[in-house]
RNA sequence: GCGCCUGUAGCUCAGCUGGAUAGAGCACCGGCCUUCUAAGCCGGUGGUCGCAGGUUCGAGUCCUGCCGGGCGCACCA
């Protein structure tokens, strides 16, 4: 539909450049955008206002002359000027009911478009070490990513998730300490517990099933504990499998399947850690200094230059994170996206300026990231801390528990991800109001409700069989809904390109607004089949829409509720 | 102190990359179930878009400066 008013534009520009009321040598690009108010018809442009300068006269003018070059276009009804220069179109009502036949021929493909022509996506996200449950902001990373997976896909690119954790290093030693020490009997207030150690409840789980003699199997490994306390090595390995297996099963239940499991110490076994610093210091972006070896990251944007490895001879981690980025642009993966919490935003700075200084032909803003930023959590009024080594948080699991998964991924994903989230448990718990996924869901459930109530009559609908005259759909609220509709395709696109997930919960939320309206105001199943049949249709593909849309946020479209 | 994010209705948030009279939900007030599911609909109350300048036909949106909130600023990840 907006093509079809860009492409009339196109013409009338084209022909005034030609007459010389417009500059030749210049190019307009009219922008459609959707109108707020009916009265201003269906589509507006903004062009003459724009173009009124370089025109050198006035927009209202301009506009005036852009309407009499406009070619004539049976999808339009009319074409108004209004305000200070904007050229208002009224489509038809047969054009504007085209949707409904598109929606339901393409079904499950709607809004789908193959603009990324097969490319090679990698979504990295939530990433979280095996040091813990995931809490609340890991659920956040994995709603956003997972729909921006599936965005990405629904726009034609082969996507690949991937999950990265560090499986050794300084914090998993000091996971293995907290378990060993629990193993030994001891609790986190006692004053040989581990400096920095975990006090987690979890820990204690883990360290009953290592005495258990229980076999854990997470992603390429299986571990069986045993009841030696003295073999950290041992307790250490069951610890990441254990909660490896842990953080799987949550999203697992959260509806979050992963393609790559990237493991950090796979960096150091294939030697691509020391070959990153080998190429760094070879391109002189190193120097020692107190002992250490540092990368000059500030002749990348950097504030200060890193530290690369530290005295004691192991590497900071941002060295195999340099390592790991080239391993995913050698895997050919052009474009990349890395959604992180924003407490780690100042990865970005670093990871990049590493890239560079390889010199290896990577783009400058290479790879993307998407940061959400924190996630607080109410409860009672009262804000819940979160801080894995003081043991009070909430977790992922607990939330899909007590929230169910459907509301806690739509609630996740429903905000941008640049604004703070306050999720009170409360009220997302409380079944009734606030849950706006239940209003888009139910306005599914209605139709089928209707559909079924139709078979019983003994009328069965095919659900992508567009039966009826659409013409007959003359209400205001037809061809709203249709208009909605119309919306949805260029919606997934624009989402999946700007990274925004959340724009499709808002869009769900009119269009279901739209659809309860619209189902309160007049009936459907009535004496007139013609006009009954028609309305069914339109039915039909509001229905498509929301299960399409809904999935792509990864949230169930039930039949009944 | 420096960097990133942010400030819109009582609360939680949108605002289509600069457009027309700033929108939803919740809360509050008043209506609608012998009628396809009331997890719904209809109407109403509620705003100096943090403050002050600037850019232009036009600013919640862009620029500058303040004020307030969050997160970073490791030889932790």
């Amino acid at each position: 539909m907006k093509e079809i008013v860009s492409d009339l534009l196109q013409s009338a520009l084209a022909a005034l450049q030609s007459k010389g009321t417009l500059p030749a040598d210049q190019t307009y690009t009219p922008q459609i955008g959707n109108t707020k108010d009916k009265s201003h018809g269906d589509y507006a442009c903004n062009i003459a206002l724009v173009a009124a300068k370089s025109a050198g006269c006035a927009p209202r003018k301009l506009a005036e002359a852009l309407v009499a070059n406009l070619p004539a276009s049976a999808a339009v009804d009319k074409v108004e000027i209004a305000g200070p220069g904007f050229i208002n179109f009224f489509m038809s009502t047969a054009s504007a009911f085209g949707v409904v036949n598109t929606a339901l021929e393409q079904a499950e493909n709607f809004g789908c478009n193959q603009s990324g022509k097969g490319e090679k996506v990698q979504v990295e996200f939530v990433s979280a070490n095996p040091t813990g449950p995931l809490h609340v902001g890991h659920g956040r990373g994995a709603a956003i990513g997972d729909c921006i997976c599936r965005l990405l896909d629904a726009n034609g690119y082969q996507v690949t998730r991937e999950f990265y954790y560090n499986d050794a290093g300084a914090q998993i030693n000091n996971l293995g300490l907290s378990v060993q020490a629990r193993v030994k009997g001891l609790t986190p207030d006692h004053e040989s517990w581990p400096e920095n150690g975990y006090r987690g409840d979890y820990i204690t789980d883990v360290a009953e099933a290592y005495l258990a003699g229980k076999t854990i199997t997470a992603d390429d490994r299986s571990v069986t504990g045993e009841a030696e306390p003295n073999n950290l090595e041992a307790i250490t390995n069951f610890a990441v499998a254990y909660l490896r297996r842990e953080q799987d099963s949550d999203l697992k239940a959260f509806g979050v399947e992963f393609d790559v499991y990237f493991l950090e110490s796979s960096l150091y076994d294939d030697g691509k850690v020391e070959a990153t610093v080998k190429r760094l210091q070879e391109n002189g972006y190193t120097y020692e200094d107190g002992g250490a070896l540092w990368l000059k990251t500030t002749e990348f944007g950097d504030d200060k230059d890193r530290v690369m490895r530290k005295t004691d001879g192991g590497y900071t981690y941002f060295l195999p994170d340099v390592a790991y980025h080239l391993d995913k642009w050698q895997r050919g993966f052009s474009t990349v996206i890395n959604e992180q919490g924003a407490d780690h935003h100042s990865t970005v700075t670093r990871v990049r300026a590493g890239l560079q200084a390889l010199n290896v032909g990577i783009p400058k803003d290479w790879p993307d990231y998407v940061l959400h930023q924190m996630v607080m959590v109410i409860r009672g009024g009262e804000e819940v801390k979160i801080s894995k080594r003081a043991g009070s948080y909430v977790t992922l699991s607990d939330l899909i528990d007590e929230v169910g998964r459907d509301a806690t991924r739509f609630f996740l994903a429903a905000r941008r991800v640049d604004s703070q989230l306050t999720f009170d448990i409360d009220l997302a718990r409380s079944q009734t109001n606030e849950n706006p996924v239940y209003y888009i869901q139910y306005a599914h459930a209605r139709i089928c409700s209707v559909l079924r109530k139709l078979a019983v009559e003994g009328v069965q609908r095919g659900r992508h069989e567009c039966v009826g005259d659409l013409t007959l759909l003359t209400l205001d609220e037809e061809k709203e809904l249709a208009n909605q509709l119309a919306k949805y395709p260029e919606l997934v696109a624009s989402s999946a390109a700007q990274r925004e997930p959340h724009t499709l919960s808002q869009y769900l939320r009119e269009l279901a607004g739209l659809f309860h309206s619209y189902y309160n105001a007049h009936k459907v199943l009535i004496e007139d089949t013609a006009l009954r049949d028609a309305r069914i249709s339109l039915y039909l593909a509001v229905r498509q829409v929301i299960e399409n849309g809904l999935g792509l946020l990864g949230v169930s479209a039930p039949e009944e509720m």
